[in-house]
DNA sequence: GCAAACGTCCAATGATTCTTGAACAATCAT
DNA sequence: ATGATTGTTCAAGAATCATTGGACGTTTGC
């Protein structure tokens, strides 16, 4: 595998990047497990993508300040960087999170009632 | 113009299609308009992109539910259906609006500290 | 060295998104 | 009805994003 790659400083984040990384699917899911479980090898995300269009997504995430991804041994470690996203834009990872959450309980919400 | 224009329901929004509408800066600067000064038409923000493009701009901002239009005169007026997306969402359009803001004062953050 | 495991990089393709101009629609004033 | 105002809709082009396959680089183990 190549180097370490490049991982903009907090300063340097831009919103719309954030939000454009957010706003797919894929890519919130990933962080979502991160937020969860901690960190994790890019291949445990392996479910969600084909190998090279992983390595796309995780690339936007690192971009965008997200995640940290870290080489060890042959594998590459994946984190949230959950408190440099606190310090350039509070309160914004969280709410996406919880919604995030929130979304997937969706399914049915005014409806039949009924006994269960 | 044509009819009323379609709104969705809260529990229809997606939280895909909110985050792709507030990742696009002049959409974004639109929204942070209408939470700061109300109720406003169309052609109030003629300034941030050409007719047909605003219009399409703000299309997607009523189909992902952050807008509502409504019909006056020959005007369309514009308003932030944030109560519906704090119902939705609670707490995102809250964090996406203050970290616009915060953005707004990045230009210089750490550097020269000196005497001032 | 050679092969397997784990990912990245590059080029190409298909799908969306953004932007524009021309035509159309509804309202208001004359 | 005519014209000006205010926006929408349609078709088309440019730009970006998502996805894939093939080649390559690094680490681990024989």
């Amino acid at each position: 595998m190549p180097k370490s790659p490049r991982h903009p400083q907090p300063n340097q984040f831009a919103l719309s990047a954030v939000l454009e990384a957010l706003s797919d699917p894929i890519r919130r899911k990933i962080v979502q497990q991160l937020s969860q479980q901690g960190e994790r090898s890019c291949s445990t995300f392996g479910a969600y993508a084909s190998k090279t269009n992983l390595s796309y997504h995780l690339a936007r995430l690192r971009l965008a300040g997200l995640v940290r991804i870290r080489p060890e041994g042959r594998r590459r470690m994946l984190s949230l960087r959950y408190d440099d996203m606190e310090a350039r834009f509070p309160g914004l990872l969280r709410a996406v999170l919880a919604s995030a959450r929130n979304e997937r309980s969706k399914i049915k919400t005014s409806e039949a009632p009924g006994r269960g």
